[in-house]
DNA sequence: TTGCAAAACTAATGCCATTAGTTATAATAA
DNA sequence: TTATTATAACTAATGGCATTAGTTTTGCAA
């Protein structure tokens, strides 16, 4: 390798979501990255201001790779309900990356505003899919909450076993996301 | 401070919890610890093999005192749906202890007998208390794991301001747990 | 070709968990 | 009462981590 790496920004967060995916956030560490770009770990500051800021760079990028996945989802979904193709392309996202997805609540400061803004494009898909039952304006948010509840909880549970091997995922991520949307009306 | 200190395994794990109610459970660390302690972090492997094995042991008690503000609750609950003062216990319980609850799911290794088994009794009562809906065995246990995604989720996303601050969060909770048991039937 | 900014580097600091080996003490046995 | 012993504290040391400071290298641009 030569003393000059074409590394930027970009290559920075890629190879962190690979080592989040394949061996999970906690992994994601400044001399990880940097083992695995062949570079010595200070050098990465060059790049970046240091593990806070990665993890911001992280769940930034997590979620609009989440929102991105949704949308595409629903533009292709064919006669499904488009609320539960909706889920089921979140608990895709999150079985694909599950590093990423993981990193998408971790971020040092999810105040700030690009987060934000991206959490927001997630809840703003979610009310447009809603639209079609014709919920007042509080109780729609109060669905969004209850999906995103749901599908995160869903997740969360399943990436840490927290479920017993009796019953398939899936049968029972159909059966809660039917039961929900059951009970809106 | 004496050179002899009345410590044990009690008082260290108590004061883990503390640590991981007021700071979280990453300030959870030998050194915090010790500090809080007043003695030295080696002195901590007199009485326990090190992290690994004290967030075990988090996990565990964890888990024990949420099943017990469930059951407590239980048993004191009034004229309301029981499955939702199983719910609001739940909640409750995340939100008077952060750290704890947090550490509920992140044991070093979450598949100990004795892990498994809190587990287990949470999944039991919770099925009680579903007895009322005469739900064949399958939809039982879908219909606890909705349960659990809908209150871990809930918890998670609070504790991380996932949530914006437009609506109430007991209203949006009561509102998603009614809708789900609406849909149960 | 030379000069400069960027990007790599080494060295050093301070924090962490953990291990090894040592000392002090509280309880127990003589 | 004194001697013994197990235990629980200690200090010292190792290796890994993030981060900062200061230095060298290099590729591009003048």
């Amino acid at each position: 390798m030569s003393p000059r790496m074409g590394l930027d920004l970009q290559k920075i967060v890629q190879t962190s979501i690979e080592i989040a995916d394949e061996d999970g956030v906690h992994a994601v560490t400044m001399a990880n990255l940097a083992k695995r770009l062949n570079i010595r770990s200070p050098s990465l500051y060059n790049h970046i201001e240091g593990l806070p800021a990665l993890r911001n760079e992280l769940a930034l990028h997590g979620l609009r790779q989440l929102y991105s996945a949704m949308e595409t989802n629903l533009s292709q979904s064919s006669l499904q309900n488009p609320v539960i193709a909706l889920g089921k392309a979140y608990i895709r996202f999150a079985r694909l990356h599950p590093g990423l997805y993981e990193a998408t609540l971790h971020a040092s400061d999810n105040q700030l505003p690009e987060i934000q803004k991206a959490g927001n494009k997630i809840i703003e898909i979610t009310l447009k899919v809603l639209e079609s039952y014709h919920l007042d304006k509080d109780t729609a948010l109060h669905t969004v909450r209850g999906l995103r509840s749901i599908l995160h909880g869903f997740v969360s549970l399943e990436q840490n076993n927290g479920f017993g091997i009796t019953l398939d995922l899936d049968d029972s991520l159909d059966y809660i996301l039917i039961t929900f949307l059951k009970g809106i009306q």
